[in-house]
DNA sequence: TAATGGTTGTGAAAAACTTCACAATCTTAG
DNA sequence: CTAAGATTGTGAAGTTTTTCACAACCATTA
């Protein structure tokens, strides 16, 4: 085991999909899987498979692979999905409104406990059941919710400012929607989701 | 210059990443940059962004820097959004919809040329001004439109056989949502976003 | 003109990551 | 019990990517 070695992030975004993968597995009537399984499955070399593991401990049988509810058991707790997470929602946009309406989030044990935005027209009102709530009250709500997870879906001007205001109220980890590269101190997260991007390093591989 | 070796994946989104950031530079009444302004702005090491552009040429002047407004056409060119590129929307749910009214698309030279779903409840009906056509019709379709990327806002079941249909109508780049892996040959890029993803790698930098 | 301060482009060094390859282990069959 | 076949976990080798460091260059000032 190599737990004293800091793990690649590459190999966190692969444990993602093995545990996806798992999922899927979970639904067969297959117990066992080996690693060359998991390489016909995702894509990814069944020894990179292996050494991802390795970081956190041995989980499989020489001669025998893995058991498949017992992996995704493991690599859920490894990634801290096991349980459920609260998480808030800043922008009621419509790209903000579409997540909350997403299964895939409580499916995955993230529950969107607070809805946030600092639109008058929209505060008070319901977005799929979730009241929207002024975006000033937010540090003394997250003093109660206890969120450490916020999603970002706001616009590009408004998103350093709100993202001060989140890390006040106790937010260290963040998923950013807008389209702009956020400034925070070390200790905080920040990921960035941004399809333009991925739609442009499509563009590059354009033939012609 | 390199040109004669490959650019890696990650210089790729680094470029994305370059070419946001001088967009909003372009705004500003300075006409040069630095590498090492690149590097304060967006956090990627100086050299870094000079071994990236070096792939493509020589774009700075030694002692001085580069003029913005080329760099930004230069980058814009070497990733092929320097003009207008037609999209197809496949999935016409609440992603979808959601996307179909994001202005970050055509502001970055993506127009959304068709929309396609399987609903009969949906089809015919208008979204954003723009018709839901029968995904069965894509075919014909697309042999007028001439779309080379498509996004796919799909469920996952339906995922697989809609890409089948996409690459028989033309499609050669895809920009997937469905949160699972699809399998195509190897001359047809896809590039996935599932947020699920990157919430998990949040979740996993928890202090706890 | 010469000297100074700043910056690029890039070969080479360093670091990080991936893949290989094999000892160790397990299961099954005879 | 032994042999055969399968698979893990991991040190080492191989590959890729990042960073360093410096020659070459430009602009400005004296």
């Amino acid at each position: 085991m190599n737990k004293n070695i800091k793990v690649p992030m590459a190999a966190l975004v692969r444990l993602t999909t093995y545990l996806r993968c798992l999922n899927e597995m979970k639904q067969s009537n297959v117990q066992t899987i080996s690693s060359s399984d998991i390489e016909d499955a995702t894509g990814i070399n069944a020894a990179q498979f292996r050494k991802d593991l390795s970081y956190f401990g041995e989980f499989g049988k020489p001669g025998v692979g893995y058991n498949i509810d017992e992996l995704h058991d493991t690599i859920a707790r490894i990634l801290k999905v096991d349980e459920e997470r609260p998480v808030i929602l800043i922008g009621a946009g419509n790209l903000g409104s579409a997540l909350l309406g997403y299964s895939g989030l409580p499916e995955n044990n993230f529950r969107i406990v607070g809805v946030f935005d600092n639109d008058r027209h929209k505060i008070g009102y319901k977005l799929w059941d979730n009241e929207i709530y002024d975006i000033s009250t937010i540090k003394a709500r997250n003093a109660k919710i206890g969120a450490k997870i916020a999603i970002l879906t706001v616009p590009v001007k408004s998103a350093q400012d709100v993202v001060d205001d989140l890390i006040e109220s106790g937010i260290s980890l963040i998923l950013n929607f807008a389209p702009v590269p956020i400034h925070v101190s070390k200790d905080i997260m920040v990921r960035n989701v941004c399809f333009i991007q991925e739609l442009t390093i499509l563009s590059y591989h354009l033939k012609s």
